[in-house]
RNA sequence: GGGCCGUUAGCUCAGAGGGAGAGCACCGGCCUUUUAAGCCGGGUGUCGCUGGUUCGAGUCCAGCACGGCUCACCA
């Protein structure tokens, strides 16, 4: 192995990343700690701005406050003997002040050294410029980090999608709404965990990796585990799992995790996604919809300090009760076909595949699915539950006791986008067989997407599951509601890309 | 996977057959309450990649790569 000193890839490196390097040599050379193992900070930013912001000039300098502030340099301005620069912690900025002859000749000759980019400490009493800014006059600064790359332009940040995804650090230092963004998400989750521990519930962790894929009609990731000479997958769902506590008495269950599904990605789509799923014993799916609007409107409310929630050019309006449309209702009243149309099987599955392509509605149920997606789901923005859809294509879902072609589910609709989805659980292990064998079929025909047979499952429910309600709510989407954002990327730190080539 | 669009300096972008450009950032100089500080001077580049057309290609054509939007797919 060849030491190369890191100067030796000099001709690698941009006229900028260069001149950083040399100035962290200066700094060396000036007996600068490069890489400091603990510095003894008063305060963070955010503290300083939250306690002072509206204090007055008067009362700072009365007040005399001294205090040690670590941040990165977001912008410099240099006035000869005296400068201005900001720092900032991930979500607030502060104003350092200076000036030469405050902290002395070496110290300020010292900062030429430093850029924009660069973290710092910066020890001082607070004060106001004329200007009304919160400012704290350096008395003494510490170096912290050096960032060896320039950062995006001050004014546009960094608008390049794909870089603030491969280089969501920059994106956080840069860009102040992706900050914004993940505490909001952090506050959403956190509330979520709040209600339903206050509710009774308990929260649990359930396997990532599956021997049998289920509880979702998805096509999974597959793994092998080398010491059991065995196939795996990650989950797509972990229903099944959640269920078996139900049945081993644990009556109130949730997680938040992840569900892995191997399928396209979009705007609305990630492989790795975050769900929240719960199940509550001797609750139905009527329960479930009280609980989703209290759960959703109260958040909002808390969080956004609003049950309006503004999403892009619409404006949802949280407020209970939220609409309730059966499924074949919505279908008529959106799609524009006569609701007698729905009863010649073969022309629905027809007009399925012209919309959807061949293979795309092998069954008269799929093919309402793919009706419904196409022409009833973009025009559900207000909350809307889409209640009762076929129970072919709900295979863990009892059926309605009044009409036994229906499930007893809802999925919630905001946006056009399928936030939630509920059902009364199915019990029955041998109605279970069946809806499992159904599906098998439809496996042999070519859906790949639909369950396979778990006789570990049924045997489960051999044992006796209660009247259960169960749910599973997308919390990506969630958030996106909540951030008024159009991409699930834009709510997910590290969203799937393909490695740079 | 299909269609459309994009890829030019560290960042944000302009350039549509013939001199590689602007703003910010950066470098040098001036400047002690500025804040997209200001003033003077400096362009730092494999124009995504590979071929082709042409006397000449950042620009036109083809293929490829990556990305965005959209359609399809998708509990």
């Amino acid at each position: 192995m060849s030491e190369k000193k890191p100067e030796d890839k000099s001709g690698d490196l941009s006229e900028q990343e260069v001149v950083r390097r040399e100035k962290m040599r200066n700094l060396a050379e000036a007996g600068v700690d490069l890489f400091p193992h603990k510095i003894a900070v008063t305060h963070s930013i955010q503290e300083i701005v939250s306690a002072y912001s509206e204090s007055s000039g008067e009362d700072l300098e009365a007040a005399g406050v001294h205090v040690v502030i670590p941040g990165r340099i977001v912008s410099i301005r240099k006035m000869g003997r005296a400068m201005f620069f900001h720092i900032k912690d991930s979500e607030t900025k502060l104003q350092a002040y200076l000036r030469a002859d405050k902290i002395g000749q070496g110290k300020y000759e010292l900062f030429s050294s430093i850029d924009i980019g660069d973290m710092v400490a910066v020890e001082g009493d607070l004060f106001k410029t004329r200007t009304g800014e919160l400012t704290i006059l350096a008395q003494d600064w510490t170096f912290l980090a050096k960032c060896l790359h320039p950062l995006p332009e001050k004014w546009h940040g960094l608008q390049d999608v794909e870089l603030r995804f491969r280089k969501r650090h920059l994106d956080l230092i840069v860009n102040p709404d992706t900050a914004r963004i993940f505490r909001l998400r952090s506050r959403i989750i956190a509330g979520i965990r709040e209600y339903f521990n206050g509710r009774g519930y308990i929260e649990v962790e359930t396997p990532m990796m599956h021997a049998i894929p289920g509880g979702a009609l998805a096509k999974p990731f597959q793994t092998f585990h080398n010491a059991l000479g065995m196939e795996l997958f990650l989950r797509i769902a972990p229903e099944l799992y959640l269920k078996r506590l139900t049945v081993g008495g644990m009556n109130k269950v949730y997680e938040i995790n992840r569900n892995f599904r191997n399928e396209g990605i979009s705007t609305e789509h990630n492989p790795e996604f975050t769900m929240l799923e719960f199940y509550e014993a001797y609750a139905d799916y009527n329960d479930m919809m009280e609980m989703t609007e209290e759960l959703i409107h109260d958040l909002a409310v808390e969080l956004l300090g609003t049950d309006q929630l503004t999403y892009g050019e619409h404006t949802i309006s949280l407020k209970r009760p939220w609409k309730r449309i059966k499924f074949m209702e919505a279908l008529s009243e959106y799609s524009g076909l006569a609701p007698s149309r729905f009863d010649n099987r073969d022309s629905i599955i027809e007009l399925a595949v012209t919309l959807a392509g061949e293979g795309a509605a092998p069954t008269y149920g799929k093919a309402l699915d793919v009706i419904f997606d196409k022409h009833v789901k973009p025009h559900l923005v207000q909350p809307t539950f889409v209640m009762n859809p076929p129970k072919e294509i709900s295979p863990l879902a009892k059926a309605s006791p009044d009409n036994p072609d229906e499930a007893q589910r809802f999925e919630l609709m905001v946006a056009g986008m399928e936030i939630a989805n509920a059902f009364s659980e199915l019990s029955d292990p041998d109605e279970q067989r069946k809806r499992f064998e159904q599906q098998a079929e439809a496996r042999k025909k070519g859906d790949e997407e639909s369950h396979v047979i778990d006789e570990d499952y049924i045997n489960v429910l051999e044992y006796g599951l209660p009247p259960t309600g169960g749910e599973g709510v997308g919390i990506d989407r969630l958030v996106m509601l909540f951030a008024d954002r159009k991409s699930i990327r834009e709510v997910i730190l590290f969203p799937l890309l393909r490695p740079k080539t």
